[in-house]
This record gives C-alpha cells, sequence and structure tokens, in this order.
DNA sequence: CTGATGTAAGTTAACGATGACTAACGTACA
DNA sequence: TGTACGTTAGTCATCGTTAACTTACATCAG
C-alpha cells in the first residue's frame, strides 16, 4: 500500500521526466519539487531503483483503464478506437506525464533491472489491443486475413510515432490535428474488403 | 574532412551506445575503447556535443544509402520492399550499431541542443519511405486511397515497435521471424484492393 | 492527567564515484 | 623547431547514498 507522501514523489517524479527528461530524474531533483531534502525521500523509498519501480506500476494504473474503456465498447467498436484515440491524444496534448505511459519502456532503459517490469508493461498494451480487434474480428467489423496481434502491432507503432514526431517537434503542430488522418488511416486498411 | 581518429572514436561511440545504452556513451569510455586516455579525446572533438553531432552525422550516412536502395528498384518496387527489410534486419540482428540507427531520435534526446539534428534524421527517413511509396502508386501497385506519407508513418512506426519489442526480448526470437509476418501484413494491407 | 518511550519523518553534512573538461608537460617527426 | 598527439593529474559539479541528529506525535504505565 502506498502513503500519501510515496504518491506524491511519484506523481513528481513522473511530471519531472515527462517535461525534463530522464537524466534530470534524479534524487536532488525530486526532492525539490516537493519541497524536502534528499535524504528525507530515503525515508519513503530505499533506492531510487525502488522508486523507477513505484513509478512504473503507477504508469501502469494509469493507461490500463482506458484500454478497459476501449474494450467495453460493444455496439459500435470501430468508433471506439477513434473514441480511445480521442481521449488518449487529449491526456497527452495536456498533460505530459501521460506522454511517459506510451514510452516507458524507451524512457526507463535506464536501468538494466527493469526490463522485466518494461516488458510486462509493452506486452500489457499490445495485448489489450489485439484483443480488441480479435473481438471486433468475431463480429466481422473487421478484416480477417490479419491476425489481431499484427494489426495491434501496427496500430501501437504508428501511434508512437506520431506522439514521437510531435514531441521533436516541440508540439509546434496539434496533436489532434494528426489524429484524424491516423484513425481514417487504420480505419480504411482495417475495415472489411 | 574526418580524420582517422576521429572515425575510429565515432564507430567506437557507436558500438558503446547500442551495446550498452546511451547512459554509457561517457568520454571515459571512449577513450578506453580505443585504448587512449579522456585528455586524448578532446584533441579530437572539442566536446562531447561535437562528438555526438558527429556520430549523428556518422549514422545518417550509414542509413541513407539502404533507402537510395529502396528507391532505385524501380521493375517489381513491392518485393523491393521486402528486400530492403530483409537487408535492414538483417543488419540489426548483427551488428548492435545499426539498431541506433532507426531509433536516433529517442537515444540522443539527452542533449537538448540536439534536437534540430535528430528532426533532421527523423523526417529524412520518413521522407525516403513517403518517395517510395509515391512512386508505387504512380506504377498503379499500390492503393492510392491512403496518402503516402501515411503509409511511410505506418511502415516506419510498425517497423520500429517490431525491433524495440525485439530488443527488450533480450533478442530471445530472431528478429526474421517476427519480418515475414511483418512483411506479408504491409503487403496485404497496401496492395490494391 | 502526567510523563516516559518508541517511531515516523524531517534535517544537515558529509561520503565515494563518476561526469565533462583542462592545464602542464612529454615526445616523435616533418 | 614547431606541430600533432599523447600523457598525468588535477578541477569542479553532480550523482546516489548514508550517518547523526532533531522534532512531532501516538501510545501507554503509573
Amino acid at each position: 500500500m502506498q502513503t500519501q507522501r510515496q504518491r506524491e514523489l511519484i506523481e513528481a517524479a513522473i511530471h519531472l521526466t515527462a517535461t525534463e527528461g530522464i537524466q534530470k530524474l534524479t534524487i536532488r531533483n525530486v526532492a525539490a519539487a516537493i519541497g524536502v531534502s534528499e535524504a528525507a525521500v530515503y525515508r519513503h523509498f530505499e533506492s531510487k531503483h525502488a522508486l523507477l519501480q513505484a513509478i512504473l506500476e503507477h504508469l501502469n494504473t494509469l493507461l490500463a483503464p482506458r484500454f478497459m474503456l476501449l474494450l467495453k465498447q460493444t455496439d459500435t467498436p470501430l468508433a471506439a478506437l477513434k473514441i480511445f484515440l480521442d481521449d488518449l491524444f487529449s491526456l497527452l496534448e495536456h498533460n505530459a506525464a501521460f506522454t511517459l505511459m506510451l514510452f516507458a519502456e524507451e524512457t526507463f532503459n535506464v536501468d538494466a533491472e527493469l526490463r522485466p517490469e518494461l516488458m510486462g508493461l509493452l506486452e500489457g498494451n499490445l495485448s489489450h489491443l489485439s484483443s480488441f480487434y480479435a473481438s471486433i474480428m468475431e463480429k466481422g467489423l473487421c478484416r480477417t486475413d490479419l491476425r489481431p496481434e499484427q494489426l495491434a502491432l501496427i496500430t501501437f507503432g504508428t501511434i508512437r510515432l506520431t506522439v514521437s514526431r510531435w514531441h521533436l517537434q516541440k508540439n509546434e503542430n496539434s496533436l489532434h490535428a494528426q489524429l484524424d488522418a491516423l484513425c481514417n488511416s487504420l480505419q480504411t486498411l482495417f475495415e472489411l474488403q
């Protein structure tokens, strides 16, 4: 169970990493962000590694419900994808913290011991998407000549590259401007032939 | 113009980064890799930043000809994509240095001053792929209901995620095993309807 | 109610490692 | 004789981490 202080530290760390990059995620900076001394951080996390683990766990709790939302929509599943992406891109645009969710394995590659957690996150995301495609295939709303895992890979890969690029452009263009094109492409490609 | 020593340093730095991660790319380690002292590095690059810039430039010279190869194939362009990916994945599998090419903007995000170079690399890759799709659209060998830029984004995004995942799995499965599925998916999706 | 005691959570001030970088000096060779 | 290229031995900043000490507060015996 997490204490209030631990949650504060995790959120500060996520904000720091999302806005300034992983190299700014130091105990010093996290401590300063919530206005305590460095040593105080160690009252709540026994090491930086433990803090990183807690961050990843927290990221997972942020992302998982979004996917659930995607899976629950049963009446118009292909529109649900649009809604899902709309929701996701809104979050990404207004809260830098959420961008970390999508790129956790890239960002936290710094700590080799974190590999299992990182794999778990990525595979989780992909398998949620796979389930989504599998279910709409069953309903006959999507082409079935490609495996759901492939559609998931294509979807997630394209989302990530779109967001990466948007970041690199210093958020010049609105992310939503590119969302329409992306949704349109995926729907056109994946609809029944 | 680059000297012999500069090229050695660049290659050592790339190898180091690709195998051990960006956090191990230190002047100390690069110096050790070619068997000289730290100070000696500064005889050839005035700062670490200059070394990073040189690395990016070198990466570009590695990747660009591969894309040229993709664009030159005129008789059977869709098979050329398979050949291109085959070549690329072979390189990735046998030489860690090449993985850096695909992920330069992720990896070198550490130095904020490098942003323009990183953007240039990514946009270059995407525009090569776009040209490829535009040209085979003209020849009537590819669906035209999606813009070439979108197909490029989907292709590159999926390639990157496939490779990212393969890395995370510690190269458990062969990359080529996933290549066939990937090629098949792209061809199925992009062929004339 | 009082006072002792334990604990949670903070502090300051260091530690050793390591980062990028530099000054001063040595040497081989055109 | 000067230039290219190397060395050793440092500078200074910052990293994760820890030791030693303080403070606030809850619990509980007398």
